[in-house]
DNA sequence: AGTTGTGAATCTGTTCACAGCC
DNA sequence: GGCTGTGAACAGATTCACAACT
């Protein structure tokens, strides 16, 4: 288990996720055995390559009859990581923020929001789903303290820069960044994952118009 | 321009939105020309593929100077169809959903909201950023009345199922789908854009331990 | 009989290096 | 001189076909 996730490509972490979703789905049916023909269905991909991406992290599968479920959820679930718990800081409370704060997906993941953050003093002391917000000058601190090491961001693009100025890098591992904004961790060892609607706006437009050769 | 898009795989169109926000910085630095070495700097990349890139749609730059960025962006926006409007309804007002209707970058993409739904009765009739929520029951009719071409899901996944009896897919275009729900449009002419959530928690969960290949 | 796991072949995307042009 | 545009080489991902196994 020590190297065997290193040379694992993205684009094959991104499929574990979403087979993870199928698996729930057969689960939910009460089914206890899974074939890849039928992973592949669900998500409009070639059995072979629901079969390879399993085989870069072992032999999970039962020749002749495929794939218990049970133990396949177990294992998929190992890779991701979604066993150990994870301490999350939200920067920027808005809309989005608070709908961030009420998700549910969040617990299932194991990520755990210690604290949010904002600037506005109308918010500052307040609670969203139990979660406190905290004054954004205390950022720096917390993160120190608390061992935060996702931080999600979801204030306007514009905010981002002096935000940045109050990010210990070094603890955080992870960003989830909703903002459009490029951020500036160059060479840093965090992974930045970025949701841009306005990227996925710009996409939807494209391919509306076009049937395109792949789907993500 | 007719068949110029055909056979443009999705990957490139992604860099091409990510090339825009880019094109954006520049603009308000009040540049007029870029480099395909800073461009690709500033998105992580090389430059070599922001300019075959580029040359999929056609030859917009200056040899030995560079890409006028004022003519960059209006070509860039004509390849992704910003220019033209289309008029889209949003199913599911809640915290996720009442912030994509008060979100700016619908505007700037030519994305028009003619409509919210959802079933709450608290909520059909009222108005969030001057979008009218109507009765779920009215999908159907609503979209064949309005040419809705995108709907945007911001629904519980467990709603899907019933939701999807109400859309007339032979009018939809596309789908921005934010539930974890695996969408049943297979073989429909439809492009689906799955924004999950759960997935990118996931994701970030396993790239943090391990940095991996690319970045998206 | 039926499905996984996998090497080999194919396809797609990236990098390199430089000719062509401003 | 310097940057774009591009063919050729390379790397990576997908598909195919079937041997291995239950």
């Amino acid at each position: 288990m020590e190297n065997i996730t290193s040379g694992v490509s993205e684009i094959i972490v991104i499929r574990l996720t979403t087979y993870l979703r199928c698996l729930y789905i057969a689960k939910r049916k009460r089914k206890n055995i899974i074939k890849s023909v039928e992973i592949a269905k669900l998500c409009g991909i070639k059995s072979s390559v629901v079969r390879k991406d399993f085989t870069q992290f072992g032999a999970f599968g039962i020749k002749g009859k495929g794939y218990e479920i049970e133990n396949l959820i177990k294992k998929v679930r190992e890779i991701l990581g979604l066993n150990t718990m994870k301490n999350v800081a939200l920067i920027g409370v808005g809309n989005l923020g608070t709908a961030l704060l009420k998700y549910q997906g969040f617990f299932d993941a194991n990520f755990k929001f210690v604290g949010a953050f904002d600037l506005n003093y109308q918010k500052i002391g307040k609670r969203v789903n139990g979660i406190k917000i905290y004054d954004i000058k205390n950022l720096k601190k917390f993160i120190d303290k608390n061992s935060v090491e996702i931080i999600i961001l979801s204030v306007p693009s514009a905010a981002v820069r002096s935000i940045f100025k109050n990010i210990d890098l070094k603890k955080v591992k992870g960003i989830l960044n909703f903002t459009s904004a490029i951020l500036p961790c160059e060479g840093k060892k965090i992974y930045i994952r970025n949701i841009d609607l306005s990227r996925e706006l710009e996409l939807i437009s494209f391919c509306m118009k076009k049937c395109l050769k792949k789907e993500a």
